[in-house]
DNA sequence: TTGTATGCGTTATCAA
DNA sequence: TTGATAACGCATACAA
């Protein structure tokens, strides 16, 4: 006996094919809805019924086999635990489910699988071994990529350097929009409150930040950074305001972050927007949750996770997929004000 | 010619075998590292460069087949917005790393793919087409499961009365702590801001709160029903603080609607805890993002995670799991307080 | 209208 | 120590 596996309960196209009295053959006709005209519509039902009764359902493997396609792609993000890439997901799936492609998501976080046992860690058996067609991957660093063999990828949100197809969101235009909505108001000292983060969108934050203080005159900017966590961005805004000309605005890399930036303010007595405003990025529900509500930058996730599909998409087909930046929105809430301290006159 | 597709770039283990000067048997035995004792180093050796300049992957899908497993699992979550789930997933993916096996993620949300194209709706091609050898389904209502067909599933958070191996958490304790710590601050007049699913959890924590109130002398109890979100909970706090006689206390479902009842007790000029005390459930981000922070239950998700793979590596086995529910932790923070008016004596 | 034969890429058995 | 060979379950070209 050559069959080395315990065979498993599950009916096969042989066994509905036996059962129905026909051939395996005409199985997979009718099952893959090709049977118009090649099959009668008698032996098609009966077909279908036998299928139906004995719960057959195909083995995904050998179909991929045979058809060297899983239509179905992969969407890496960097953690679960943030709200954006639920939306990144919805998007990617809206369009995939239109093409019937499926995706299923995979976290790196800190748990990798080793690859199937008795293999050498590091062997290309160590990646991800689901059978996809393509990968997208969202806000990862650069290096996060290897190890993705010659799968075609779409990066999300990765900068316009990176080594593959990508859609990124207009942050430096987002950035630019928050200081000039501040500056309007008329603050001139600036605390940004960064993401400790080596990818692309927060240098791209933090270095759009920069040029448009630098553009104002008479604009300062402080800088602290943290990991995007309350307690983190509650020091880090910490140390900014205990500087001894601290900014009156504190520009946050993060909506979670400006919750600690609140935190922070509240600590030392300060009232937001009163003596300090506050702005978070990416609009996610936490912005709407606190108090005041959280003026920032809203990132179209939904529609990145559909452009990067789209993209992959054409990817796949052979094209070579073009994708300008996403537009980005200022969302003006309440946590901005103009200073309590007149701006020093120029 | 019955190859009907575009033969892909990539090399397979007969290409390497080729370049190698060996037959593929030897390449297979090589890279599946059960060589030792069978091949000669030297030979294993020039297979293992040839893979690595020929950047060799195998493919899934034959692998799959040939061996009848994957060794990949699905995790199936009602959202991937909540960050709850991105811990369970973490705590799932650590005990499956050990066993070498992996997880993917698939959110029904609202865009299930159609199934490859033709394929009528509703038949077996619609489930996800991933090859898997078992499922996790986490929170979900009992007709969302339909449509597993024979594959193994463990069900996470779904009461008791599932028709699978399942991990719950012992919320009904979580909810009787909620009550006995108001109860003890002195609160008899107690609000419900529930939220409107039909889902075991939300339903047990509903009965908890009742029995509990009911159980306490003198203890009234009022509920209103609304969706996860800040503005429905909101309104839903909103029409218990309406009432001629309001609650003293607010217990809400879920940490993002009791950021709702914040709000409705800030728009009716009412200080949390001060005026109100308001409590929250699972004890995410957002639990310690608002101010004042609130006191909630502790909801072990990652704990979740791990006993749920645990238990379906044990029912692959041919296993019968068995689990006890998950237990729950008071994390009494700043939103409680004694009630500002005296409660009624009896 | 239906059945037979073939191959997808892999692992495992067996013979050399 | 190595190579030929079979089989996993399916979809298709082709023959009947």
């Amino acid at each position: 006996m050559s069959d080395p596996r315990a065979r498993n309960g599950r009916p096969t196209s042989r066994d509905v094919a036996q059962d129905a009295g026909v051939s395996q053959s005409t199985v997979s006709l009718v099952l893959g809805g090709k049977w118009h005209g090649r099959v009668s519509p008698a032996t098609a039902r009966a077909v279908q019924e036998t299928a139906d009764r004995l719960g057959y359902r195909p083995n995904a493997a050998a179909r991929n086999l045979r058809l060297g396609t899983t239509r179905t792609v992969l969407l890496v993000v960097p953690t679960l635990t943030a709200p954006f890439f639920g939306s990144v997901y919805i998007g990617a799936a809206r369009v995939a489910a239109r093409h019937g492609f499926g995706i299923v998501v995979y976290p790196p976080d800190d748990a990798r699988p080793a690859g199937p046992a008795g293999n050498p860690a590091g062997s290309p058996f160590a990646v991800p071994h689901e059978a996809i067609d393509g990968i997208i991957a969202s806000s990862m660093t650069q290096q996060a990529l290897s190890g993705f063999g010659g799968t075609p990828v779409v990066m999300l949100d990765s900068g316009p350097a990176a080594a593959a197809p990508t859609v990124d969101f207009a942050v430096e235009d987002g950035m630019r929009a928050v200081v000039a909505h501040l500056a309007a108001l008329g603050h001139r000292r600036f605390g940004h409150v960064a993401v400790d983060l080596d990818e692309w969108t927060f240098q791209a934050r933090g270095e759009a930040v920069a040029d448009a203080v630098a553009a104002l005159p008479g604009g300062v900017l402080d800088r602290a950074a943290g990991s995007i966590d309350v307690t983190s961005a509650k020091e880090a805004a910490g140390r900014l305001l205990d500087r001894p000309v601290p900014p009156t605005a504190l520009i946050c890399d993060d909506d979670l972050m400006a919750a600690g930036a609140y935190k922070a303010a509240r600590a030392r007595g300060l009232d937001v927007p009163g003596d300090l405003s506050v702005t978070g990025f990416d609009d996610v529900q936490v912005a709407v949750a606190i108090e005041p509500e959280l003026t920032t930058v809203r990132l179209p996730a939904r529609e990145l996770g559909e452009q990067g599909m789209s993209a992959l998409l054409d990817l796949l087909e052979g094209g070579r997929p073009e994708t300008r930046p996403l537009p980005v929105e200022l969302v003006v809430r309440a946590s901005t004000a103009p200073p309590s301290t007149a701006p020093p006159r120029t």
